[in-house]
DNA sequence: TACTAGTTGCAACATTGTTGCATTACTAAA
DNA sequence: TTTAGTAATGCAACAATGTTGCAACTAGTA
């Protein structure tokens, strides 16, 4: 149901008091169609058939969903970031799987305890960030 | 004793197989006389006094020590390398600290068992790459 | 000393993301 | 419905980090 997705899209940008235009719908849109964490490429070239984004606005549009905790950005080793949206399972710190093959990113939802890390004397603990790597089963 | 660390430099070197050049001592002279993981360009500092080494030979003397397994790269949210040499301690896998105000960063000694992520049906666990943030003491 | 494969310097390029600014368009108020 | 104000957009230029191709150089060896 792509319509549900756009409705759900247009739907949580007004709720976070922003202005629903239709770079946000589209690029919400494609997200929360998304299972998995996807590159501003990846959003860029699932834009194209359609009249095209500026690629400026699209980070700008991708900064503006993170900051309203609609999605969230995912680092990863290649310097390229990914996003996905957000729901109740990732909403709070969690893990990334990234498949060594295919690049392909997926959230899982643990993470270890904080207490599992000794730091130096005088060292203050903020948050932990953990990549899993491996194959994802379409590459094994 | 920066002599000290020179004359391990050229011997690490040698004892791979390699080519002793000067760029490749004067790099691995410094990462040795350093306590934390630095960047290419914080290591382009450093050779600023001597006469210069150009950015690219830096780059690929990195690699070559990488690859040689005499220092080891270190991934960041900043999208920049860092790196650090091989020792007894850290030469197997490790975890890193990075400081969310300096942005310096160091190697810890402990990891997570594999066994403590579960991952989706038909995926295959390679290896982590964890960062634990937080403030260091001089930030703290 | 001369040879040669490994190494370097330089210029050009690629990728990912940012900034400044004029123009456009969403929304609320009239 | 129209208007006005502000938020959002498009475009060009820029920045940071890393890569590639190739000619010139040099460390190690015979
Ligand atoms: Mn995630
Ligand atoms: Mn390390
Ligand atoms: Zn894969
Ligand atoms: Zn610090």
């Amino acid at each position: 149901m792509p319509n549900t997705f756009k409705t759900a899209a247009e739907r949580r940008i007004r709720q976070c008091g922003g202005r629903v235009t239709a770079g946000r719908v589209r690029i919400l849109t494609i997200l929360l169609a998304e299972q998995q964490a996807i590159t501003h490429r990846e959003i860029e070239r699932r834009l194209l058939g359609k009249l095209p984004l500026d690629r400026v606005t699209l980070y700008r549009v991708l900064e503006w969903l993170t900051d309203k905790q609609l999605i969230h950005k995912v680092v990863s080793d290649d310097r390229v970031w990914r996003f996905h949206t957000n729901n109740e399972l990732n909403s709070h710190q969690h893990a990334h799987f990234k498949c060594t093959s295919c690049a392909s990113v997926i959230c899982l939802d643990e993470l270890p305890n904080e207490r599992d890390w000794s730091l130096p004397i005088g060292y203050q603990f903020q948050e932990i960030e953990l990549t899993v790597k491996g194959l994802c089963a379409e590459c094994v």
